[in-house]
DNA sequence: CACCTAACGCACTAACTAGTTACTTACATA
DNA sequence: TATGTAAGTAACTAGTTAGTGCGTTAGGTG
């Protein structure tokens, strides 16, 4: 059993969680293809030799990295509890959340990129990601079923069809700010700007959600 | 000067024009990092070397292969003539014709998502994109001018967030559709999705749109 | 304290990859 | 028809890159 508080020159568990930590950041900014083991290895103060040790190459790799993005932003999902408010008010809350996520954790958005280049050949392989997301469509299933009950949102909204857009106007906007920017001659990517959007697309959610 | 229909075995212009269609493939299925200048020369049926007789480096070619992706759709929009029709119908075409275009041009996402991982740095040195772009974001300007004359949009929808929105909703769908479509176990991709797609977001812009 | 397993490191390789050098050849023009 | 220029080719290079063979050592266990 390895000990608390010790520091260890050998500790299998931390040297994997640097190496996953390093990974998640040299995919997220150079993609599947542009990434380096070598760089991620030396980022993560580890032998390159530990990484096909522990993950047996650079796309097994690339697979945990991406479960794990997608693991956690499903427990921080699970953690919203919008049952507990109304319908309206956690339709803005998971809004908000998922404008938030991608801001707090801009890795995301660029690992979930990398992988659709790839038509998802890595995702098709793992095992945890559709346990995880049962949890996450029926979220909205209910939170939908819970506002028409309550009279205030129209009973026609598919679930993830509404889903995919409320992910789809954060996301697109945060991935292409950066082209954005040129063509539209603003600046999508300050903090302002930021916050115009977040009301922007509440707004959005709000006029095709509510009766 | 050339001669026209001439079986010419050495033309310049027709080498250029099979070395940017090969490229624009290459780019958008493997990413700039992931793209071979071999396989792009080839796949043109030309020899390597020219590739950096007309085009310069690697960089430069994804640079001229993206600057043309934009004039593509830029040119096709201004072909819209959503002036000659009521506001609500011009709103609808433009949303139909974005996602049409995203479905018959399929390497115009991917070689933006490329740009955008890279932080548009290849688009930042670009001369011609600003110029192009301005007809692009007055048009929707005016359009929505338009409908608020004609009583039939609200006042106060910002012209930029709008065509974000409109792009968004319909690009995110479809880059993310394979990841999409183990996450929502449901398949994304097929013809009856796809129209599925569009009926929902055409309902999205009119009600966010629409007073 | 001896022993053994697993963590770790070094140095290597085979295949690749962007870019180049030096050359040949088609063809428009004079 | 001669000729200069630009189109086109093949073979090469220097640096890179994913992946490996093999030896060393820390530290938990009996």
């Amino acid at each position: 059993m390895p000990k608390i508080s010790d520091v260890r020159k050998r500790d299998a568990e931390a040297t994997k969680k640097r190496i996953l930590l390093s990974a998640k950041k040299a995919f997220a900014k150079k993609g599947l293809a542009g990434a380096r083991v070598d760089d991620i290895a030396e980022n993560a103060s580890a032998n390159k030799r530990m990484i096909y040790h522990y993950f047996g190459n650079k796309e097994a790799l690339f697979l945990k990295t991406l479960e794990d993005a997608y693991l956690d932003i499903r427990l921080a999902e699970q953690k919203l509890e919008l049952d507990e408010m109304p319908a309206k008010d956690a339709l803005d809350k998971l809004v908000c959340f998922t404008w938030n996520y991608y801001i707090e954790n801009p890795e995301f958005i660029n690992l979930v990129n990398s992988e659709n280049l790839h038509r998802a050949k890595h995702l098709k392989q793992s095992k945890i990601i559709s346990e995880i997301s049962q949890k996450f469509i029926s979220m909205v299933g209910k939170l939908l079923e819970r506002g028409v009950a309550e009279r205030v949102f129209r009973n026609d909204v598919d679930p993830i069809q509404l889903n995919i857009t409320i992910a789809a106007i954060g996301y697109y906007y945060l991935t292409n700010r950066h082209t954005g920017s040129i063509i539209y001659q603003r600046n999508l990517g300050s903090k302002e700007a930021y916050d115009e959007r977040l009301k922007f697309n509440l707004n959005t959610i709000r006029r095709l959600v509510h009766l």
